[in-house]
DNA sequence: CGGCTTCTTGATCCTCTTCAAGGGTGGTGG
DNA sequence: CCACCACCCTTGAAGAGGATCAAGAAGCCG
């Protein structure tokens, strides 16, 4: 069940499995996906405090989560000062993140961030013990392109651009990255 | 004097007076102006919890701030919780901003862009008890054309097109809004 | 199987970038 | 006070990168 803008809001949810995208619409009905979160990682942060959700949430897969009330957060938050600590560097951290998906949407060509995109799943994957070479990517070619300031038409092209020049295959969703080196290559590239 | 990637911080700092703008650099050189700051913001918060400056801070005019040490907000937060609250408020907002702005990299054409970051602008002047349609820049095309995913001489034709159509005056830096409502109503254009 | 969503690929168009030249502005020193 | 220089801004012309429009193929589910 997705998880709506404007809603309540009153825990942080960490991800014990499944995938999850977050997104947001503006006045003018624009969409954006925010970001997508994996197992390990931690959703919710955005309302820490407020207790209003400011975004959407939607699960990409059946997933498993575990709730965490932000009155605890705080209240462990004040007895246990190395806890405190890592709420806050959490925090810092998620907006950090969210300064360089800036940068790639203001910086990169097309090229650059569906590699940036890759090598970023890539290592989130291979950090919990999958393949880094070898995933199934959970969101639509439209929700990597709304998450890259991309069409899904640009996102498709890329994709098999990126097959043409020996970097990967793609079936579908199935991505296996044959030439690691060479996509970051593509990071480099002029400008 | 500039703060840069990587120097030790171990403060937030509040604007008493003054005008910055913040930026991150990639590793390929690129660089992105991630958010301007004027009184009364918090200048650091992406540093909290892990004491590194994760980008670079400068002021653009001669400016006046006041520094709270971490230690110190995560002593008082442990000790009043509803400063504790009003820290994670602030941080999550942060996030709820950043969210924003990636909305615009990822989905509005020039003008929106512009358009939208005059309104921010002219809002924040206005609470600030200053004149909400007449104020000076303080950044350079540049830099707003870095901050909004555009180059420069975009930012200043797309300047000269609002004045043909009668919606600012704009005379190097300063600028005057005729009319607001016309601004707002480029927001809403085709798309 | 049939209907739906998603994906691919092509052709064309449009927005913004790039390259280039010239004009303004402000600060410094003679 | 003016000349000079560095930086910033404006504007034009040409080009490129993605968007858009369109058609069809492929996968998925009842």
């Amino acid at each position: 069940m997705p998880v709506r803008r404007g809603d309540e809001l009153r825990c942080l949810y960490a991800i014990r499995a499944g995938f999850f995208k977050t997104s947001l619409v503006d006045s003018e009905g624009r969409e954006q996906v925010t970001c997508f979160f994996m197992s390990g990682e931690l959703l919710g942060m955005d309302g820490l405090g407020s207790g209003r959700c400011p975004g959407n949430a939607i699960a990409l897969e059946d997933s498993d989560v575990c709730a965490m009330p932000y009155s605890l957060i705080e209240k462990i938050g004040r007895e246990v000062p190395s806890l405190q600590r890592r709420v806050h560097a959490v925090l810092a951290r998620e907006i950090v993140r969210n300064h360089g998906v800036m940068l790639l949407l203001g910086t990169m060509r097309a090229e650059q961030r569906l590699a940036t995109f890759l090598l970023n799943l890539s290592r989130r994957f291979e950090r919990r013990g999958y393949s880094e070479s070898e995933f199934h990517l959970r969101m639509t070619r439209e929700e990597i392109g709304s998450y890259l300031g991309l069409k899904l038409e640009t996102v498709s092209r890329v994709l098999s651009a990126f097959h043409e020049d020996g970097l990967l295959d793609i079936d579908n969703k199935h991505v296996r990255i044959v030439n690691l080196a060479g996509l970051e290559r593509v990071l480099a590239a002029r400008n």
